[in-house]
DNA sequence: ATCTGTGGCCACCAGC
DNA sequence: GCTGGTGGCCAC
């Protein structure tokens, strides 16, 4: 059934294989009438393989020898077709197999397509498609429609890449055009269900689906804004608290309510859950089949790990925000838990509503309003910051050549494979395999360099010992991308280090035993390198160009962004076992050259009696805010090294302690900024954490070193004030909590128990013993406070048995790490504040 | 089924 | 009491 779709612009969002149909089926979104155009392509795409004549040795050989691999047709094998002792025959006549899946052997090639998951990357490659792009369907064709960059930001780009290898330039370009086309904004509603569950099942199985659906709530990016609630007997009808624009529709009986809500469903092209893959759709589903409703009525498409809609896209947030390239490149790390409540928290500063007793004894405004707020704010998620996250998803879908319902539910290792496979095949060179690509342990430890913490694969960055005190008059230098730019320079890919050439054998990296090939351009360092450098000469300062529209400076920025997670995932997955293409020598190398560059670099700061006073893989912090001096660094840097040193900031001071990776620098508007202290982690008491923070405000108050001494009293005060009020019992206890995540279940901690396992494990009995059989997961986030002889989880803790001699040892040993540099001690502060501790408790006391 | 890396600090556990 | 090892959080 393939639609005629004529003269219009639409994204290509993704591409799937309808077996019933035995065609490609490629979901468009069209933005002038916000819905999905699907296309049924009837023009032939068989999966086949094109066979060669040749061996797998002989070619691997080639493949490390030559300047490229050419895949010459020679003879196909239609895979669906084909009967496998057919295929078998033609396999053992012609041993090696590439095409099809270009780069991949047949053996690879069955497997992909039996799983039909990778259904996409093959028929996208064949026909030249880019997800996340405009296309028109003209003639039965689909056709990449054009897009012009503004000449100002060109001649930005082509000024700033000048100096750039023919190859990275080259690349670059092609990046730039596919990088520059606008973004459409998506329609889309959020939904979230509530089910008539009980107490002791607080998670019901969506599989199982036995209880019924009370109320769906839904928020829409065209202001839908609706709640649908099912009638039951004995519900109170309660205060409607709602906002005016928001619909309350009651229905009496539950298929009635999934009929109205599939009704809605359709009308979108892209619905928005959190927890939907596992929980909402599938529950929808399976409640529809039980209420009898036909399967080809159901919107609805249960895949093995994704819930799918027939007619468009599901986002699933929850499989999103737990991607940690998101959550520490995207969003900087702003949340740690990933419950909707949390996220929300973080990002938006909105919170679920609260509510006591069992969900299903709710009345009906009370329901509606907690479900509604659920949807709301999921659908926020996606539109905050001008629609930043839908953006990001698309951007990264460009780059990496993926649908953003795959790459939204998956982890960075498989962008970055997509990424690099596509660019295989573009070019008609072999894939190789894990095996192909593997190293004998023995040999692989035999060539690496050793890792500083035991059991690591490898040595990593290097940190330079800090120079104890505050100075006065610092700057910030760090290079930009540093790694990337390793890789650019230097020719790293897994085909060019270690290459099988005998007269490269000499090229040897300094501290490393690898050399690299110089005959021919990586396909990682091609491909890195010219992410690199979009990012840096033309991303990373376009924002700031005059004259330019808020659409176009918030493309630029996001992809910006999106360029920023990608090069940062490029180098840790090369040294990650998991990864396809993994190939340690690489990672092993790009360290390696981090670490001389720094030294380095070092080195000529000193030679030009500039003092070095910290340094961190890729950062120096130098006793200098001469420009001169700096500038002579960096130039010093760009010419003999190749990679772009940048100067961070100037600071009014720095205080360096002994602790590497722990410091404090003041900018001059008297901003402070922290790292590594234990007074800014996250898992140690607020209480601790306030008084910490009012402190280090006061460091911002320091204009001179003779300042000190009014900062001391005023930080003396803040402790003494902290320790009264705990010695008085007037800490609210959830103050003095620590929470800390489970990596495991607790049950999983065997050899030793930590206290917050302790903590938990309390709590999952407490619970039990009230009938709550649900325990802690892994990501769980446990509350405990230090009690005299133990912990207690936060719940179950009473202010009296907290242990507050510990309490003071924690505000002791993180003051410790504020006034130990400065000169001073927590004791010596205290000193003073004990006898009149003293003095004031005993008066108290008469 | 899913999973990017190493270096460093702190508090605590468990065994001696 | 000492000490090596574990787990969590952070810097890059």
């Amino acid at each position: 059934m393939s639609e005629q779709i004529e003269n219009e612009n639409m994204v290509l969002l993704s591409a799937s294989y309808d077996g019933i149909e035995k065609k490609a089926c490629l979901k468009f979104y069209d933005e002038k009438t916000n819905t999905i155009k699907l296309w049924y392509d009837s023009s032939e795409h068989k999966p086949y393989c094109l066979v060669k004549k040749d061996t797998d040795e002989k070619l691997l050989e080639t493949f490390k020898n030559e300047d490229k691999i050419i895949i010459e047709e020679t003879k196909k094998i239609d895979l669906l077709n084909d009967k496998e002792e057919n295929m078998l025959k033609i396999i053992a006549d012609n041993p090696l197999i590439i095409g099809g899946m270009p780069g991949r052997s047949i053996r690879d090639r069955v497997v992909a397509w039996e799983a039909d998951i990778k259904y996409y990357e093959t028929y996208m490659y064949d026909k030249s498609l880019i997800p996340g792009i405009y296309y028109k369907i003209k003639d039965n064709q689909i056709i990449p429609s054009k897009f012009t960059t503004p000449k100002e930001t060109n001649d930005m780009l082509q000024k700033g890449i000048e100096n750039a290898d023919d190859d990275i330039k080259e690349k670059i370009n092609e990046w730039a055009e596919l990088l520059s086309q606008p973004l459409p904004s998506i329609k889309r509603v959020a939904l979230d269900i509530e089910v008539q569950s009980d107490k002791m099942d607080r998670f019901p199985d969506a599989g199982e689906a036995r209880y019924q659906i009370i109320s769906v709530g839904f928020a829409a990016s065209d202001n839908l804004k609706q709640v649908i609630i099912l009638r039951r007997n004995g519900i109170e009808l309660g205060t409607n608290e709602l906002e005016k624009d928001i619909d309350v529709i009651f229905v009496d009986d539950e298929k009635t309510l999934l009929e109205n809500v599939f009704k809605i469903i359709r009308n979108y092209p892209c619905i928005i859950t959190y927890n939907g893959d596992d929980f909402d759709l599938k529950y929808i589903y399976n409640r529809a089949i039980k209420a009898g409703i036909k399967k080809e009525d159901i919107p609805i498409q249960l895949g093995r790990i994704e819930a799918n809609l027939k007619h468009g896209i599901h986002l699933d947030l929850y499989r999103t925000f737990l991607n940690r390239s998101i959550q520490i490149y995207a969003f900087g790390n702003k949340y740690s838990e990933h419950s909707l409540n949390a996220v929300s928290k973080a990002i938006l500063n909105k919170s679920k509503i609260e509510f006591t007793g069992e969900i299903g004894q709710q009345t009906y405004y009370h329901l509606a309003r907690y479900n509604f707020n659920d949807a709301e704010i999921t659908l926020e998620l996606t539109s905050f910051d001008g629609d930043l996250l839908m953006k990001l998803l698309l951007v990264i879908s460009r780059i990496t050549k993926m649908p953003i319902n795959d790459l939204s539910r998956i982890g960075v290792s498989n962008w970055i494979r997509s990424m690099v496979y596509f660019e295989h095949r573009k070019i008609n060179a072999l894939i190789p395999r894990k095996d192909e690509l593997a190293i004998d342990d023995d040999e692989l430890k035999e060539m690496s360099s050793e890792a500083v913490i035991e059991g690591k694969q490898y040595q990593g960055g290097m940190v330079l010992e800090p120079k104890i005190g505050v100075y006065f008059g610092v700057s910030a230098l760090d290079f930009a991308s540093l790694y990337p730019s390793i890789i650019k320079v230097n020719n790293l890919s897994y085909e060019t280090v270690r290459c099988k050439h005998k007269e490269h054998r000499e090229n040897l990296i300094k501290g490393s035993k690898h050399w690299i090939c110089d005959k021919r351009r990586g396909i990682i360092s091609l491909l890195v390198g010219s992410l690199r450098d979009i990012r840096v000469n033309y991303y990373k300062p376009l924002p700031k160009m005059e004259g330019l529209s808020s659409d176009e400076k918030n493309l630029y920025s996001v992809v910006s962004q999106a360029l920023k997670v990608i090069l940062n995932a490029s180098y840790g997955v090369l040294g990650a076992p998991i990864f396809p293409l993994f190939f340690l020598p690489v990672a092993d190398s790009t360290a390696a050259i981090g670490r001389n560059i720094i030294t380095e670099t070092v080195e000529a700061a000193r030679n030009n009696n500039i003092e070095v006073l910290y340094g961190d893989t890729d950062s120096l912090f130098i006793k200098s805010i001469d420009q001169n001096e700096i500038d002579n660094l960096i130039s010093w840097s760009q010419k003999n090294q190749g990679v772009d040193l940048e100067l961070e900031a100037k600071y009014r001071y720095a205080v360096f302690s002994e602790r590497k990776k722990n410091y404090i620098v003041v900018k001059n508007d008297g901003q402070v900024i922290i790292k590594g202290l234990t007074g800014k982690k996250s898992h140690i008491p607020l209480f601790v954490r306030e008084a910490f923070y009012e402190a280090i405000e006061r460091l911002g108050e320091a204009e001179t070193e003779k300042d000190f001494e009014k900062v001391k009293t005023e930080i003396r005060n803040i402790a003494r004030e902290s320790n009264k009020l705990l010695k008085e019992d007037k800490v609210p206890i959830e103050k003095l909590a620590f929470r800390m995540m489970l990596s495991k279940s607790t049950k999983m901690y065997k050899t030793t128990i930590p206290q917050h396992v302790r903590a938990a494990r309390l709590l999952e009995e407490h619970n039990r013993e009230k009938g709550d059989i649900e325990v802690m997961k892994p990501g769980d986030i446990i509350s405990f406070v230090k009690t005299i002889g133990g912990v207690k989880p936060l719940e179950l803790a009473k202010i009296r048995e907290i242990d507050k001699k510990k309490y003071e040892e924690i505000m002791k040993s993180t003051f410790d790490q504020l006034l130990g540099p400065l000169g001073y001690s927590f004791d010596d502060i205290l000193g003073v504040t004990r006898l009149e501790d003293l003095f004031w408790s005993s008066k108290t006391e008469n």
